[in-house]
DNA sequence: ATGTATGCAGAATAATATTCTTTTAAAATT
DNA sequence: AATTTTAAAAGAATATTATTCTGCATACAT
């Protein structure tokens, strides 16, 4: 079951959003400025947002190549979880390769999404971590030839 | 063809990197403070690594609830791009709601990542965005239903 | 109307960022 | 081996920011 929260943003908090979203490393001074209010008024915004769970982590987004991860990869991944828990997609997820896990409606199934250096990395991961778990009935990957686009930035609403 | 770039980071490097992929916001101090090394050369380090693109930018990580983005899917397009391009990859990519496009092997298709309020959004969003782009073939679409992991951070080498 | 809470501005102080100079050490050259 | 060159870091000084606190204004509820 989800959590209800409240979150109840107004136009200058999404105006933060906005901003924190290009650059989060954006600093309440600047934001303040381009806002036209005081730094204070920010910085207590800011602090609401991540409060709230609005605004989850900051992370820099490094890239891949520099650390040789030159292989991104999509698995379906099928499993007989026992029902109404997801033990596959919880041991999924500890593999550090593993960026994504999601639960996916259809066929008892999971897509994960995985970097590794090269194809040889990505046999090891199937092998050694996917080959552990002894609920995976199969799997289906395909491999990535090309990322056109990667962000995880959302649409946020104009008006409220 | 991929652009060979010459990257070379040293443990110092992996060590930053792992500092600021867990919490963009760490400021320089602390990072010095951690790494035993004076302020102004963890600033040196930094800005090589971004100039090197290394750190490509500094995300905020917003919670989609907040903004109503319930849906998450999956859709796989296939087109028939004019050989050796990605004109349809481009389209895609400018779609708000596109979080990535993936060129993938297989079948002259592409995997795409896409949030939306709800079904509702997600069925306009398919009308009247990919309706527009006459290559696309056909479209498989795999509706999300939990997220079990959601990240982008890579694993960061422990020795060079 | 009156009390309460919220959000913001503004000022003061603490902390950080940034620049610059000097030192050190490691390569490179001769 | 001595010398030059380069890169990286420390340390100090200054510029900017972050953070805290106070007071005010507005909205809200009673």
């Amino acid at each position: 079951m989800a959590t209800k929260l409240e979150f109840s943003l107004d136009q200058i908090d999404y105006q933060i959003l906005r901003i924190m979203q290009e650059n989060a490393r954006t600093n309440n001074a600047d934001i303040a400025r381009e806002l036209g209010m005081a730094p204070s008024a920010i910085l207590e915004r800011v602090k609401k947002l991540e409060q709230k769970q609005v605004i989850l982590q900051y992370n820099a987004k490094i890239n891949p190549d520099a650390l040789d991860q030159k292989l991104l990869s999509f698995i379906f991944i099928k499993a007989q979880d026992p029902i109404g828990t997801q033990k596959v997609g919880l041991l999924l997820a500890k593999i550090p390769e593993v960026q994504e896990v999601h639960d996916i409606a259809g066929d008892d199934g999971y897509l994960v999404k995985v970097r590794t250096n090269d194809a040889a990395g990505l046999v090891d991961l199937m092998r050694n971590s996917l080959g552990k778990i002894e609920e995976i009935i199969s799997t289906r990957t395909t491999i990535v030839l090309e990322t056109v686009k990667e962000e995880q930035k959302l649409v946020i609403p104009t008006e409220d």
